[in-house]
DNA sequence: ATATTATTTGAACATTTATTCAAATGTTCA
DNA sequence: TGAACATTTGAATAAATGTTCAAATAATAT
């Protein structure tokens, strides 16, 4: 059996089907954005990108706002900058993370307020 | 050994802690917010909504569009159903998505132009 | 050097999630 | 009624994810 045998796509409108697929980004668009969202889309995380959007904060002070470990803290942090969402500076012994970019903040607005009604 | 002595948390601003401590929101706000952008971190439901954006759709048609099963689609509109992103409307046989609410689109927006730069 | 503190890392585990398949609804039309 | 179509559902699986623990870095202080 072939791969068009078992092809089951059946389309009720083909005008209003050709005219969105037209519209429909590349691929990898829908990815990207996937990640980002994905980056936002864990409490854990939510929490920590809310408290840096007030202050600039070293994990283990992080880590007692969101009252969590501090290992679970910094792998999130690590999730966040691989995403390009938070940023750092060493000082001393610490490490001091701060949203990367304004973007996060209208991100977590918006949900805040879709939520709130 | 009692829960005290493994406490393992340590401040070190606790002036900066205590104040952003009290800006946080309470723990349901990040669990419904993190609840919606998940909705919105599925690259197929991503392209599901974006079709959305455009046109309402009856699932066979979305199908077509984006290029998944029938079935997966319909599973993937159940979670956006329930977030209560999209309503729907029957018609014969067919049932028509839309999108709910215009904040949709305007998340999928902000991170389309984020990705993009 | 050793000890202490702050953070990161990796392995392990439990849970959630996306996807597929087959079967079950629900709707129209002969 | 029954056949044909559109959609939903449930079970099963594989992959991804959040969390914990213990060990490894890295920086400072004694």
């Amino acid at each position: 059996m072939s791969k068009e045998d078992v092809c089951q796509i059946k389309i009720i409108n083909k005008k209003k089907v050709d005219k969105v697929k037209k519209q429909m980004k590349k691929e990898t668009t829908y990815q990207e954005m996937a990640e980002t969202f994905k980056a936002t889309s864990d409490k854990t995380r939510l929490k920590i990108l809310y408290a840096l959007s007030k202050e600039e904060l070293c994990v283990c002070d992080l880590s007692a706002i969101v009252d969590m470990s501090i290992s679970l803290v910094s792998h999130q942090l690590r999730i966040l900058r691989d995403k390009k969402l938070v940023k750092y500076r060493k000082e001393g012994k610490s490490v001091y993370y701060s949203l990367d970019d304004d973007y996060v903040v209208q991100l977590i607005k918006m949900a805040y307020d879709h939520v709130t009604e």
